[in-house]
DNA sequence: CGTAGACCCTGGAAGC
DNA sequence: TGCTTCCAGGGTCTAC
């Protein structure tokens, strides 16, 4: 579910209620939920520390744990880390609860993709902080035979982007998602570029798009959804050249964009 | 190296 | 009303 728009949103609210608190209990209920890790073991990893730091890495969510180690979270399409009253009953898609005395941190997840792990995969820069420049852009970029929908959901080239940020990236771009990332001129590089930037930033100042489950700690929807100029629009007219938005496959994913001004 | 498709799941919406 | 089909914001694996 979540982009890093939406990841950022939750690290933000979930912080100042989670840092300095100590995990007394950990509750599992769907043990494939822990990734990489023996349930016992990690349970016995994570029982008793203090969360020092929260922090985000693409769509991950960081928490550091006293004593250096990091337990990282992935909410993948509907996952939602929820906090609540000491003694909120579990409901049906409640898969973990951690006990952090005076509040639980509950993790929700209808469809049971995400979870929780000690290991992070290899991601390229986060798009908003000072690696990710025009430079590392264009040299991405050049070699590349992807087309720029494929491109920018490629975590290992820029972490963070998602199939709704793409698509919204890409009509901010005035690019085609079907366009080869190596075609693009100097100026679409940078159009490209600035798109990116601004869009995840313009994400994050509203919070986050709430289209179906979305909801950051506070069980909050985000506001983007309101912005939205191509996702989930297709027979809309475009706001650019009034033609019809349509909506096709593309790296695997539901595609949309103006086919008129989108080159 | 690249991509396409299957897969992990539940549930809501749309089609018949 | 009820049954079926399609669709969903992600990432990983396999096959080609």
């Amino acid at each position: 579910m979540p982009e890093l728009p939406e990841v950022e949103t939750i690290k933000r609210s979930l912080a100042p209620k989670i840092i300095g608190k100590i995990i007394r209990e950990v509750k599992i209920y769907l043990p494939k939920i822990v990734k990489n890790t023996d349930l016992e073991e990690f349970i016995r990893r994570v029982t008793g520390k203090t969360i020092e730091s929260l922090n985000r890495r693409g769509k991950y969510l960081l928490i550091g744990l006293a004593g250096g180690e990091i337990l990282t979270v992935h909410l993948r399409m509907t996952g939602k880390l929820l906090v609540l009253p000491r003694g909120t009953p579990k409901d049906k898609h409640t898969h973990a609860i951690f006990d952090l005395g005076d509040v639980e941190l509950h993790f929700n997840d209808i469809r049971q993709f995400g979870g929780f792990s000690f290991d992070l995969p290899k991601l390229g820069p986060e798009p908003l902080e000072e690696a990710f420049t025009l430079t590392y852009l264009k040299e991405k970029l050049n070699p590349s035979k992807k087309n720029l929908k494929a491109f920018l959901l490629d975590q290992k080239i820029i972490a963070g982007i998602g199939n709704i940020y793409a698509d919204e990236i890409l009509f901010a771009a005035g690019l085609s998602p079907k366009r080869l990332a190596a075609t693009l001129t100097e100026v679409e590089a940078e159009k490209l570029y600035n798109a990116i930037r601004a869009v995840l930033n313009l994400g994050i100042k509203h919070r986050g798009t709430s289209i179906r489950d979305y909801v950051d700690s506070e069980n909050r929807q985000g506001g983007f959804q309101h912005l939205l100029k191509v996702y989930g629009k297709s027979g809309a007219l475009c706001i650019r050249c009034n033609s019809k938005i349509i909506r096709e496959r593309h790296a695997g994913r539901s595609t949309h964009f103006c086919p008129n001004c989108q080159k």
